[in-house]
Order: C-alpha cells, then structure tokens, then sequence
DNA sequence: CACTATTTGTACGTATGTATC
DNA sequence: AGATACATACGTACAAATAGT
C-alpha cells in the first residue's frame, strides 16, 4: 500500500528555518528562538526540533551553545568543493609513482629570500636538502626540489632516501607533527643554472616553479619547498567536487 | 540514570565501533549488529546507539539502510583535504578582479583533438569562445581562451563580455546547470601563434596551459576551456586544509 | 563568590512508520 | 503477507555550561 511520500516533519522545518534565515528574520549573529519555543511553534517534540537544527549545524548554517543559544553564523549554505582524494599526494601527479633521491642536504641560517619562504625572522636555523625525483630509476629526473624543515626535524634526511611518496609524511610517521593545511602556487619561470644539470635541460628553459608550504595544527611552517619541473615532465591536476548530499552510493 | 562521566556515552561508544572497524571486527561490506543488539550489548537506549551511529555516518565509515542494516563502508576514516574558499574562484587566482572579453564566437563541430577534449563522439556541435582576461582595461591581458559549450547554451555569449567572475557561474544562473565537479590540469609549453598577438608575447615564449573541465549532475561536460598564461602574469594557487573537528569557531 | 535562572546536551523509554527481504 | 531493521516522533528527566544577580 503506497502511501504519498512524506518528507519527515524535522526536514520540512529545518527548511522553514533555513528560508527564514536567508530571508532575514533570523539575522547572522543574532540567536534563534529557544527550542522549547520553537517546539511550541511547529507543535512538535524537541527532539524533532533538535534534529532540525542539526541539520542547519551541519550545514554551517547555525552553532548551538549549552547555556546561551543557537547563534545563527551564515545566511546561506555556502557551497564548497572538495579536493576528492583522499590525500595531498595527487595534488602532484605521479608524485606516488616516483622516488626521491636526496642529493644534498646542509644546515642554513634563514636570510633574504629563505626568509620570507620560510615565514621566518632572519637568522633562524634551518635543514634544507636537495633532492630529484625519478619516475624510474635512471631515466629523466621529473622535477627538482629544495626542502626545507626546522632542525628539529633533522633526522628526516634518513628517511628520505628513496622514499617513494610524499615528503610531507614523514612529519607526521617520525615526528608525529600532523599537517593541516597546505598551500601551494605555481609560476612558470626558467629552469635555474643550478638544476639545469641535475635535470638535464637547459638552463633558462621553460618550467613549473612550485613553492608549497606544509603548516601545522598552530599554523607554523612545518615543512617548506620549492621545486622545478621542466616541461613535459609534470602535469599539475587537480579535481573539485561540489560537496552536498552525500549520496549513499551502492554497495 | 546517568553517570557523571566526561565524555558522552554514545561518543564512547562511537570510539568502540570505530577500533573494532578498524581492527576488522567488522569488516568493510558486512553489516554492523542491529541496533537493539549494540543496546543489549553496550547497555544504553536505542536512542544512544543511534547518535553513535550517526558520528561513524558522518565519518563517512558507515551508512544505514531501513529493512536492511547498517553497512560498513570504509575501514579507517579518509582524512580529507578540503579547499578553503568557497567557490571555485580561487582557483585562479585574480579571476575574480580580471574582465574578460570575448574575441570571436563560433559553431564548430568536435574532431580530433577538440573531440577528446570535450570527451564526445566526432560530429557533434559545440559553440566555441575565444576571449582574453584583463586585469585592467588597456592593461596587457592575463590570459588567452578557448571555451566550449554545448550549443544549446549558446545565449552564454551574451553574457560573457565585459564579465567579471568565473565564466562558469552563467551556467547556474541563466540555464540552472549546476557545476558539481571540476577538473583542472596545468602543463608548461609555449605560447601558440594564434595566441601570441592577443597576448602582446612572442610566439613560444613560456607559459602555463590549463584546461578545465565543467562537470554536471551526471558527469557530462557542461563546459570546457582551454587556456594560456603567459609566463609572469599568472600564479596557479590553491590551499587545502584537512578536515577533522570543524572547530565551533568564536562569535 | 556563591547562587540561580536559562538554555542546550545527554539519555531513557515507547510507539509507529516504512523500506527491504 | 509477514518478519526484519532502520527512520521518525513523542514525552520525560537530569546534566552541564553560561550569564547574570
């Protein structure tokens, strides 16, 4: 026996809620009525009003405080896009598939240009180490990388030898610093005299100039790089999803 | 009664159903006991284990089915780097502080290349855009384009020159296709001839070749571009940030 | 500072709806 | 048709954080 569908009642309040906030009746920094009253209002249990606003909170659109209220934060769902996988690791195409090679690697004392790099005053202490990363081994190098980490973090030069994956891991696997945001930018510059050898081009000749910074819970610079590819090595991709519903999917 | 513990008892019992999916008690693709048997097991109200449930749905580790259970979908929870901003605007960067000008407009239909771009049979009919990016009028232009769009989005044109703001967004507003996902991939190479004189750079000098694909509902192609920055006007950046705690944040 | 009123958070218990097998 | 299992909803009680008296 079909019965016609019925949205469940908590649903169609919290879309009254969210229509009245994007209306402006309930304005961004003012609170919503409390649930006792919103209770009385949709005539219903505060249970049902409760799982209502949740879905407002998971929504951003509001954030409940025990003994103050529900604080409306934003008049409207903003969308966000989310990086779909599932680490930074395909920020870098193929940067799974190859294998560091770790060239050089020297204590620095930050000055001019490191210094702004690394967000630092000058004269701070620094490892930076020299590396190449190799699709397979004696073929072309992919790229070329300066990396810098606090020395505190020396000990990561033992590791890197060879490590196939992302760098960024080791802060986390040996040191147990967890890496909350990154950033990076990209430009397209010459290829440096100074890689010009280590990657087998020309200097001068076109390449992706990459600077990414790994920044921690505290927002420190844990970790700071800069690498060249030259062109036709490297393909920076990268895919955004519209985050919603998440659908259920099949199994 | 309840007990004066620090933590909730469903956020414990929430802890305890995400180790032992860890540790394959419960391994991915079975289903979780029923509900009335983690009450009888963990002593609590059907109620409590549900919001247990609900903190590994929002983890993504689970999901329930009515009249049939609760799956478990993932082993650990994906840690999840998300895209700071809110649109995908800032994907590139000054995107939205340049005005694009549209160039020429005109029908073509989809081979060879053209065709794999926009991943359809031969054949068919696209409208193609080729405009240029300013970031002030008169300034040297940021960017040289190509867009793609199905014919019957062809009414875009009239809205795109002198737009400021991503060409994507015209979609949503003047045919309600909204863009769930996009794919971006930047290569170095040089400056095309064709493009060279809009661009006031020589031909072959370096620059950056992104192209974007403008993915609906269904995955289809709703729009896509290809385009050329020359070297110096242009700075590819992104920041992503992992997910955990969405902290409540200060009023 | 202690106390109190207010407001959300947690938890229990029960009943019924609805999709799936 | 019937059993199963999650979804929705009602009602109650007490805990805990907050803000003010």
């Amino acid at each position: 026996v079909t019965t016609p569908i019925a949205t469940p009642r908590y649903s169609l309040i919290a879309q009254r809620l969210i229509e009245e906030i994007a209306k402006g009746t309930y304005p961004v920094g003012s609170l919503l009525p409390r649930e006792p009253d919103l209770c009385d209002r949709f005539g219903v249990a505060r249970n049902t009003v409760r799982q209502a606003i949740s879905v407002l909170n998971d929504m951003g659109l509001v954030s409940a405080k025990r003994g103050v209220g529900t604080l409306v934060r934003a008049k409207s769902a903003t969308p966000k896009y989310v990086h779909s996988t599932d680490s930074i690791t395909s920020l870098m195409a193929y940067s799974h598939e190859t294998e560091l090679h770790v060239l050089s690697s020297r204590e620095v004392r930050a000055r001019g240009a490191v210094c702004e790099l690394l967000r630092c005053p000058a004269g701070q202490p620094w490892l930076e180490i020299q590396g190449a990363r190799f699709q397979r081994k004696g073929g072309l190098p992919v790229s070329s990388s300066h990396v810098y980490v606090p020395l505190l973090f020396a000990g990561m030069v033992a590791h890197m030898d060879g490590l196939v994956g992302p760098t960024y891991a080791l802060l986390e696997k040996h040191f147990g610093q967890r890496v909350v945001e990154v950033e990076q930018s990209a430009t397209v510059g010459g290829v440096p005299a100074a890689e010009a050898q280590v990657l087998k081009v020309k200097a001068g000749s076109p390449a992706q100039h990459v600077v990414r910074h790994y920044l921690g819970e505290d927002g420190g610079v844990l970790m700071a790089s800069t690498t060249v590819y030259p062109a036709g090595r490297f393909t920076l991709s990268l895919t955004l999803r519209l985050v919603g519903k998440h659908g259920p999917g099949e199994p």
